[in-house]
DNA sequence: GCATTACCCTGAAAGC
DNA sequence: TGCTTTCAGGGTAATG
């Protein structure tokens, strides 16, 4: 389940890996992804050289040269691996980016939550997910003061609140989960409770859980692995998600889990308030 | 307009 | 062992 510091992990390498080569080819499987996929995406990305690689929140956008904008979103169960030599496809692979130095990215995804879209460069804010994207964790415009401004008119719970990529973009149940054990605060609490103090210490973690993921280079449990197959090391360092009956790093009492809007939320009711 | 719920999808795990 | 059911969750449309 890739949220910001795995897909910032890709994004990475792959200005390491495909910065400067020349797309030769691109073979599609057919199969609709979210939406399906643009009959004119392998036309569009044939013959143009990528020029930069940006993530905004969990989607990867890639500009090519002649200017278009070429969108990955990995869904759920989404992975880009590259290759420098012939590979079998997997009966998941949607889609082969085929470079002319005979390197190819592949795009698989069994669950098919990803999303493969490509834009002209006057049009990538009209495309309402990213248009509609809120601020970035670790911008500089996100900060206590910011949070406090957005979370004081909003009923929601904090957990929902969070996750909404209309409000911070990138965060996914993972990190949320994390960021609020590390700010002490209960997922269920609804947002225009929260004192300025609590606003601060809610965006201090957010960014400090994130932060650290980044240079862990992710979090893997079943589904992450880079563009070359490796796994990230954040998991180790996780201190409530997945650890439902643990004893909280924290208090000493057990972690706990419950359904909150059709998501698991794992937190601990010693030390969340 | 805002908050909540249901749905899409398929592999893995659990249950029988 | 093998079949069936349940669960996982990001994003979005539908509903309240």
């Amino acid at each position: 389940m890739p949220e910001m510091p795995e897909i910032e992990t890709i994004a990475r390498k792959l200005r390491k890996t495909v910065l400067g080569k020349r797309i030769k080819g691109v073979r599609l499987s057919g199969k609709p992804l979210r939406r399906p996929i643009p009959g004119s995406f392998a036309r569009s990305l044939r013959g143009r050289t990528v020029r930069r690689v940006c993530r905004r929140g969990k989607y990867i956008v890639v500009e090519l040269q002649p200017k278009i904008y070429w969108l990955m979103h990995l869904g759920m169960s989404g992975r880009l691996l590259y290759h420098t030599n012939a590979f079998r496809p997997d009966p998941h692979t949607h889609a082969v980016i085929r470079f002319s130095d005979a390197s190819s990215l592949e795009f698989r995804d069994p669950r098919r939550f990803g999303l493969l879209d490509v834009c002209e460069v006057s049009r990538l804010q009209e495309i309402p997910a990213i248009r509609g994207l809120g601020e970035e964790p670790l911008g500089n415009r996100f900060d206590g003061r910011w949070l406090h401004s957005v979370i004081l008119n909003s009923r929601q719970e904090l957990k929902s609140f969070l996750l909404d990529q209309r409000r911070v973009a990138g965060l996914g149940n993972i990190y949320v989960c994390e960021a609020l054990f590390e700010a002490g605060l209960h997922p269920e609490r609804r947002c225009y409770t929260l004192s300025e103090e609590e606003a601060f210490r809610l965006a201090r973690a957010i960014r400090s859980v994130l932060s650290r993921a980044v240079r862990m280079r992710g979090t893997s449990f079943s589904d992450f692995i880079d563009l070359d197959g490796n796994t990230g090391k954040n998991q180790m360092y996780l201190k409530v998600f997945q650890r439902e009956g643990d004893a909280c790093v924290r208090c000493g009492n057990p972690v706990l889990r419950m359904r909150q809007g059709n998501r698991s939320t794992f937190f601990c009711a010693g030390c969340q308030r």
